[in-house]
DNA sequence: ATGCCGGTTACTAACCGA
């Protein structure tokens, strides 16, 4: 099972097209997208994408220009109800698929990401024995995933560890391992888009990897990948 | 640690995003 989640950027603009063709062409069948819009942006990917007998969940949201998370999954897969706090109702969506739940996520800037993070890490009923959380959290561990330590929310991110969630990236690449997957108009790397598993997700997890030719494409964050056996 | 930058938009000023 093979999954992605991608920052679209303002929604992707025109970009959309050229955003679709590579989500196809490198056969993802679970697509998380971050900064998604329901605008005709927003419309052209969808159609593209379900076109080819994806279904689409999107996190709702009163303003077509709102910035929020969407989740395309197999038709097979069921809506996950989740209950955030109502500034955060445009950031979370879910589902469950081949036996696993998938939490699509769209952190917020600076300490506005704490209510969120409540709500995953003491609210959120747990959705699965086997759940995914993916997505853009805006945040990530000090000196570690950014230079230095600026991350607001680290702690929370850092915490999600004793809910039982392994941070997939790292544990494939290594406790001390940097990669980013934005970076500053400083040329300071950050690395803040992330897939947490629990349950037997870590150890199902065959690949975990950034694509950051996507900066350079289409939009100004890496591509996350992870395959599932 | 934002927004002096840069992208998007029922556009050309307001908004948003590390």
């Amino acid at each position: 099972m093979k999954i992605v989640t991608l920052n679209l950027r303002h929604g992707g603009a025109d970009r959309v097209r050229r955003i679709a063709d590579y989500l196809l062409e490198n056969e993802a069948e679970i697509i998380v997208l971050t900064e998604f819009r329901e605008n005709s942006s927003g419309a052209l990917l969808t159609d593209r994408l379900t076109a080819t007998g994806l279904q689409r969940f999107v996190a709702p949201a009163q303003d077509a220009r709102k910035n929020r998370v969407a989740l395309f999954a197999p038709s097979s897969a069921r809506a996950l109800p989740v209950s955030p706090e109502d500034e955060d109702a445009h950031r979370i969506v879910a589902c469950e698929v081949n036996g696993v739940a998938i939490a699509g996520v769209y952190f917020a800037q600076l300490a506005q990401k704490a209510t969120l993070f409540d709500y995953l890490n003491k609210r959120l009923p747990p959705l699965h024995e086997d759940v995914l959380v993916i997505g853009d959290f805006n945040t990530g561990l000090h000196y570690l995933d950014e230079p230095g330590a600026t991350f607001a929310c680290a702690d929370q991110f850092q915490k999600m560890g004793e809910r039982g969630y392994s941070d997939l990236w790292r544990r494939a690449h290594g406790e001390g391992a940097r990669e980013y997957s934005w970076m500053s108009s400083q040329r300071n790397g950050f690395r803040i888009d992330h897939a947490m598993g629990t349950g037997t997700i870590p150890s199902r997890t065959v690949a975990c990897y950034y694509d950051h030719d996507t900066r350079r494409d289409f939009t100004d964050h890496s591509a996350l990948w992870v395959t599932l056996r």
